[in-house]
DNA sequence: CTGAAAGCGCTTACAG
DNA sequence: CTGAAAGCGCTTACAG
């Protein structure tokens, strides 16, 4: 039963050893053992392991106004993208002694604003974040433009983000070269042959939306390729049916594409269905690229050419950034991760 | 600069309306706030808006001796089995004003034991949760005897484990009707024509691995087929590359098999792997059935046969029982959802 | 090297 | 209905 909890504090420890709970505190602490005779701090030690004590870190934390817990916000744990991101937060967090408190702002797909929940959601789940003390918070819900972060700001809280990015200065941020990851993708399809590329984006509000929409027009314009108008269009989300509606939408507008370039492998899949559904093969009738190389996708039909974004680093490099900033470095400056392009067979010269 | 953090406590709050902190601990909390003059209270919430006050919960919780957080052990958040969980977990602890601490114990491929992280780390894990002063437990990790939970009755903590279940009773669990699961897939399979069935199981130390190999071996015997022991193999992990190796494994021992029912997804993507490499089609040669519905496996080629868990589900139905054991509620009986069969292209009259 | 004291920010009997 | 006091379990100047 809960309420019979025994629980064993430092001044069982000291009554146990004769010694005043300040001692056991300063011997509990490997920083502070020095300060402890020898003798006493291995009796102080001994009888904490035999009475199972260790220090309760919510009073610890009371008094030095640190909790050691960071707030993870992620717009949603179910897309394949962000467990190897939490993944590596976790890793390094763990080895300084955080931990992380993971906040879902909800399913992305099939909200009334798809692909950002809406700001009213996000702004409370910050709040709750930090009244539990969170000593700083990592972001992979940003915006381009977020009010969100503003809050963050009055409240004086450090803040690294991560994947998406904000254009409001002042925060540090984790995230892949776009630009660099669609020359990958429009170089290799102009390579076998194509003319015609087509691109759908992600929502334009988001950073990676955005950055790799720039990054496709400026491949294309290197390679000396044309992008007419209708040779783009925007999901409404990063999800698999975002992904055939938008598809579907560049069958009708721009029916002369050989060729698409998917702002992620969530949006490219759901490329799959509206392709199989229009009677097209892939990659006879139609390449495709996909970007973020998630899990299983080497394993889909056909397997996906797609650009490979380092998630995992994203996240050790995110912890280590913010833990920084705790530790009171300077801010203000974003890490940008190198991609690779993976070949595989959703790409094939035209016919 | 953390070192700035405004703190805005409850004195300012009471400082600001001219009352005592007492009176704004108690009209900010709405179990209490009937205590307070109604225009007391308002006048406390309206100060505490205008101030951003939130109470800290870490002092709090150490008076209350609660922490309103929940520890969450995973093998591999990057196993897309777990993401559900996490998510159906989450949601219901938010409701109620907890939150979870994630903590991964660890990659379970590629370790010297695979599909176990070591029992040391799965018990520091715990450990430092429970100094963290979480209020309970929630275990994915748990082995089918295993020392971690000694540790926890030790410790007398609220503890729920989900999805893999230990046979040490006093412990509630939400789990997946895996026999059912077995008896669906064995049923489809006899039904298409079937009379060979091999089985992957999954590491038989978890409940899962041991729990549908028996599940195989009563839904084969009900059909009145056999199950040669050459027909069965264990896989080192519930990894692709496990399932891989454990078809090839059933390829050479037992020649005649028409269609494999693996534990899981990922062995079944391991099995289609192997197949490939043997020259073998799925299905022409031989049918594979797989076990969670994990995501994409109905793009995969073929898309995939398979036991649909309600992982979601599992996590919301885990959260709602430990937060009833921490109410106080009498612990130790199991959940057991129903599982359904998704028929796919995977599987197909033997030749 | 160690003890005594103060205080982190709350909540909650206890008076009134 | 409200205030004053005590105390949750730590840590850390401050003495000695």
């Amino acid at each position: 039963m809960a309420s019979e909890r025994s629980r064993v504090t430092a001044s069982d420890v000291a009554k146990l050893v004769g010694v005043h709970v300040s001692t056991v505190s300063r011997a509990m602490n490997p920083q502070t053992r020095g300060l402890v005779a020898g003798d006493v701090a291995q009796r102080v030690l001994a009888a904490a392991a035999s009475l199972g004590y260790a220090p309760n870190s919510l009073a610890a934390g009371l008094r030095t106004r640190r909790s050691f817990t960071i707030g993870v916000v992620l717009p949603d744990i179910t897309n394949p993208v962000f467990p190897p991101i939490l993944r590596g937060i976790q890793e390094v967090l763990e080895a300084e002694g955080y931990v992380p408190i993971v906040a879902d702002a909800g399913p992305e797909a099939g909200r009334p604003e798809a692909g950002r929940p809406e700001a009213g959601r996000r702004e409370t789940v910050v709040e709750r974040l930090i009244a539990r003390q969170v000593d700083g918070l990592i972001l992979a819900t940003s915006l381009r433009h977020d009010p969100v972060l503003t809050l963050c700001r009055a409240r004086q809280i450090p803040v690294v983000l991560v994947n998406r990015v904000t254009e409001d200065s002042g925060f540090s941020g984790v995230v892949s070269d776009d630009q660099r990851g669609m020359k990958l993708a429009v170089d290799h399809l102009a390579a076998l042959g194509h003319r015609s590329i087509g691109h759908i984006s992600g929502p334009l509000e988001l950073s990676t939306g955005h950055g790799r929409l720039q990054g496709f027009r400026q491949a294309m314009a290197q390679q000396g390729l044309a992008v007419p108008a209708d040779a783009v269009t925007t999901a409404a989300a990063y999800s698999r049916d975002a992904g055939r509606e938008a598809t579907n939408r560049l069958l009708t507008q721009a029916p002369g594409l050989t060729a698409i370039v998917a702002a992620n492998d969530l949006l490219a899949l759901g490329c799959y269905d509206a392709l199989a559904a229009a009677g097209l093969d892939c990659p006879g009738d139609m390449s495709v690229v996909g970007h973020n190389d998630m899990p299983l996708v080497d394993m889909v039909d056909p397997p996906l050419t797609t650009v490979r974004i380092r998630h995992h680093e994203m996240g050790t490099e995110a912890a280590r950034l913010l833990l920084r900033q705790i530790a009171g470095a300077a801010e203000g400056f974003d890490l940008v991760l190198r991609p690779d392009l993976i070949v595989r067979a959703s790409t094939a010269p035209p016919r």
